[in-house]
Parts: C-alpha cells; structure tokens; sequence
DNA sequence: TGAAATGTTGGGGCG
DNA sequence: ACGCCCCAACATTTC
C-alpha cells in the first residue's frame, strides 16, 4: 500500500494532468490537496473575481473528485508545514506537482523539495521553459526564433492526452478546511467541464470562432476572442489540450483564411510560452526593465492622472471603455489592454509597473508572466518589445478597431448617443451637437488629459534621453 | 501586434 | 497646346 499527494496550486483540472497521472500511477491511494498560502492571498490586494474565481474551480475539482470516489482536502498555511503534515497523516511517499515558474514559486518548491519527496511535472506549458534553446545553449529573446524551434520541439512529440482518472481511493480522513463560498460568475463560470466546452466552442466546427481569429481578434466590440484566458491561468485547461485544439482545427480548416486564423491562435498560446520561458530565464525582468538602457527614463508618474486611467476618465473614449470594462469585469480585450498600455506609458509617461500593478489587482486571469511581458513589450522595455517610438494613437486605434464606436457605447454609457464621427473624439464636437447629443463636455465627459500630440514628443524625448544617458 | 513626417508621382486646373 | 502648380494618393523614411 503505497499513499501520494497530489498538491494542487493552478492546476485545477482532472483532465491531461501530468502531476495528477504521476501520483495515481504511483499510488494506490491519492490524497489532493489545495494549500491556502496566506503569503500569496494575504499580503497583496487581489481581484475579488480572481480569488472567487479561485475557489469556484476548487469547488468544481471537488466535485469532480467527489463524483470519483475522492475529494480535495483543504488547508491553509506555509506549504512546506502543511505538506509535512499531510505526508505524515497520510504517510505518503511522494508529493507530485505541477512546475510554476514564477520566482516565488520556483524558490517555495526549491525549499520543499530539500525537505520533502516533491515530483514536479510539466502541464502549464507544452515544455520546461529551458528545452527549448538556442543552438548555444542560451535562451530565446526573440519571438519569432522561438516559436521555431517550439514548433521543431513539437514536432516529434505525441499528441495524446491524458485522460481524467475514472475511479480514485477515497483519501484517509483527515481534516480539511472548507471552502470559503465564492460570489458566482457568469461571464467566467469556473471549472474545467466550462472550459473544455468553451475550447471545444471555439476551435470545432466548420464556422469556428477560431477561423475568424485572424481578422476578428482586433475588434473589441466583437467576442471573436477565445475567452479562455481565465481558464488557462488557474490549470482548467492544460496548455497541451489548448495546443492540440489549435493544431487539429488548422488541419480541418475549410480554407486558406481559416487556416491562417487557426495558426494566428496558436501563435498567441506560443507568445504566452514565451514569456513564461522570458520569466524563467530573466526573473528580474518582475523587478526592473529588461533592457538596461531604458531603466532609467525620467517618468511624469502624476498620481491624478493615473487615477483618471484607473477610473476610465481620461478624455479618449476607447481607453476609458477599455479601464471600465476592467474595473467591472476583471477582463479586458487583448488590443484595449495594448491601447491603455500604451496610454498610460507613453501619453501620461506614468512607469509601466504601475500599469502592471493594477492589472494584477483587477483581472481574473492575471498572470505574473504573461502580464509582464505584455507590459514590457508595450512600454518597449521587454525582449522583443515593440519599439520605443512606437506609440498607439487613441483615436485612431478607435476608428480602426472599434470603426461604429459600439465598444465605447458599452462601457461609457455618457457617450451612447454619438455617432460613429464623434465616438473616439468627442472633444472635437461643436457646442450644438453636444447639446443634440446630450453630452457636455467638460461636464458630463472630460476632455483630454493629455493633448496625444504633445505627449507623444515628450515621450520620445524622454526614451532618447534614457538611451543616450545609459 | 504604428504613426507622423517626408518624398514621389501623376492627373487635372489654369494661365 | 504647353508648362506650371497644386495636391491627393501612395511610398518611404523616421521617430
């Protein structure tokens, strides 16, 4: 009779779980266990969405488990504590996990490892970040390199998944604490059973959303986007299940267009390995700018403007809707997060962290690595970053992506009755139709806080300046 | 996974 | 009819 734990941390799935296979081949009795870490709950403001988020996919795994003959035990603590009791309680050999890469998680498994028998496997991307290598041995700092030689590292690889564990041991008893009862979502239901059907949604079929991806993922007034991020932060979705769904609907794909759709999805579960390999290799990049030469740029760092960008009263319509319908949700659209990114660190010059800070404290999916290389990449700080000069105008970022104005009619209800001319730049409205439209300016919406053109000058200046000072 | 500034071209108005 | 200029449209360069 031999006992395992299998140590759940943001792998919230039965389905294609290496560390969850590894511990019932290897044992005749499992004992799962989630480890409330009041390090990680308690010592920095979070989301409410994210931790509810949290709890209903632990909920939905209990069920999942208790549907099986198991359950999930519960506890709250230091891990290395409490994993020292439970392998006492249930004297477990082994203690089998999924690996994090974050610098936090990497130095708590290091730790408990030196005390106790810690199996950590892959599951949270298709390979250990430090397989996929340049030809001397370095990391990729590159996109597009880096998705090469992932895609020769797929190649040779099987495309099985593991599947859910029909019948478990009940685990001994021993106590668990109980779930506290989340606040419920329906924008972002959690559980895995939600998001293998929202996989299964988006990328099967001969109208899949995923064939439209291409053109329709830059389009915020449009749900041509996957919405799986949620699902792919907390583990209720394997990055294996995710990659094969990518791969299988460009094979079937109807045409040319939808397969190029299929291959752009891929490509952004790709850019998502990458800043995970990025964080692995580089994790200073949470402490600082990539680059040494812009780490020091003069920042304005304006608290009254930065609480305008918080609160979606800028004066530009498609960032504001963008911030609303973060505040609201916890979710934003992958081009308004690049458009507010690039407001806030290139039109207000307000440092990048603070942008990442807030994104942290409001999103359901938020993400040490995919959110720091997003905000590097947009600040022009990060590897393979967008460069500096590049700096998104917000007005035409909203004719171009949001051409009827319909996203910025969702979130800023002040502007619904505009029309398409004025939506993104109300400022430029005359007096008359700002009465026939029922918007004052200045009163009902601001008007810019920044003029975009002077901004835009007084950022590049203040990159030069960094460079040729560096 | 930009935008603005600058350069080039060619059709048409006009003296 | 011809040359000059304007400027929109497109291309290239620069930030």
């Amino acid at each position: 009779m031999k006992n395992t734990i299998w140590w759940v941390r943001r792998d919230l799935r039965l389905s294609d779980n290496q560390a969850l296979y590894a511990a019932v081949q290897s044992g005749d009795q499992v004992t799962p266990v989630f480890i409330i870490d009041p390090r990680l709950t308690e010592t920095q403001p979070l989301p409410q969405k994210r931790i509810d988020f949290l709890w209903g996919g632990l909920q939905a795994l209990d069920k999942s488990l208790r549907a099986r003959g198991s359950r999930l035990i519960v506890r709250r603590g230091d891990p290395l504590e409490e994993l020292a009791h439970l392998v006492k309680e249930s004297k477990a050999s082994a203690v089998y996990a999924e690996e994090d890469f974050t610098p936090f998680a990497r130095r708590r498994d290091r730790a408990i490892a030196r005390e106790l028998p810690l199996h950590l496997l892959p599951g949270l991307t298709m390979f250990f970040p430090d397989s996929v290598r340049k030809a001397d041995g370095n990391p990729y700092t590159v996109f597009t390199p880096f998705s090469k030689a992932w895609h020769r590292t797929l190649q040779g690889n099987s495309r099985k998944l593991l599947s859910a564990p029909e019948r478990m041991a009940t685990p001994i008893e021993i106590t668990s604490l109980p779930l506290p009862n989340p606040v419920g979502n329906v924008q972002f239901p959690p559980g895995e059973i939600e998001a293998l059907h929202r996989l299964q949604n988006f990328t099967t079929g001969n109208h899949a959303p995923i064939y439209q991806y291409a053109d329709q993922r830059d389009r915020p007034d449009l749900p041509g986007t996957s919405t799986l991020s949620p699902y792919l932060r907390f583990g209720m979705l394997s990055a294996r299940q995710a990659v094969f769904a990518a791969e299988q609907a460009a094979q079937l794909a109807p045409d040319e267009t939808a397969r190029q759709g299929a291959q752009t999805w891929l490509n952004e579960l790709i850019w998502r390995e990458f800043f995970i390999s990025i964080l692995f290799h580089f994790p200073d990049v949470m402490k600082e700018s990539f680059r040494p030469e812009l780490r020091q740029i003069s920042w304005r760092n304006n608290e009254v403007e930065f609480l305008a960008w918080k609160e979606g009263q800028t004066g530009y319509p498609i960032v504001d809707a963008a911030m609303r319908q973060l505040a609201k949700t916890g979710w934003m659209h992958n081009r308004a997060r690049m458009i507010v990114a690039s407001f806030l660190v290139k039109d207000l010059l307000i440092n990048w962290r603070w942008g990442e800070r807030w994104f942290m404290q409001m999103l359901v999916d938020g993400d040490p690595a995919a959110n720091n290389g997003g905000w590097q990449w947009s600040a022009g700080t990060g590897t393979d970053a967008a460069p500096y000069f590049r700096i998104f105008n917000p007005v035409l970022q909203g004719k171009k992506f949001d051409p009827q104005g319909d996203y910025v009619r969702q979130w800023v209800p002040e502007l619904a009755n505009l029309p398409p001319k004025f939506i993104h730049n109300p400022w430029e409205m005359p007096h008359q139709p700002q009465i026939q439209f029922n918007v004052l300016l200045g009163v009902e919406y601001p008007f810019p806080i920044v003029d975009h053109t002077l901004a835009r000058e007084r950022t590049l200046e203040a990159y030069q300046h960094a460079k040729v000072a560096f």
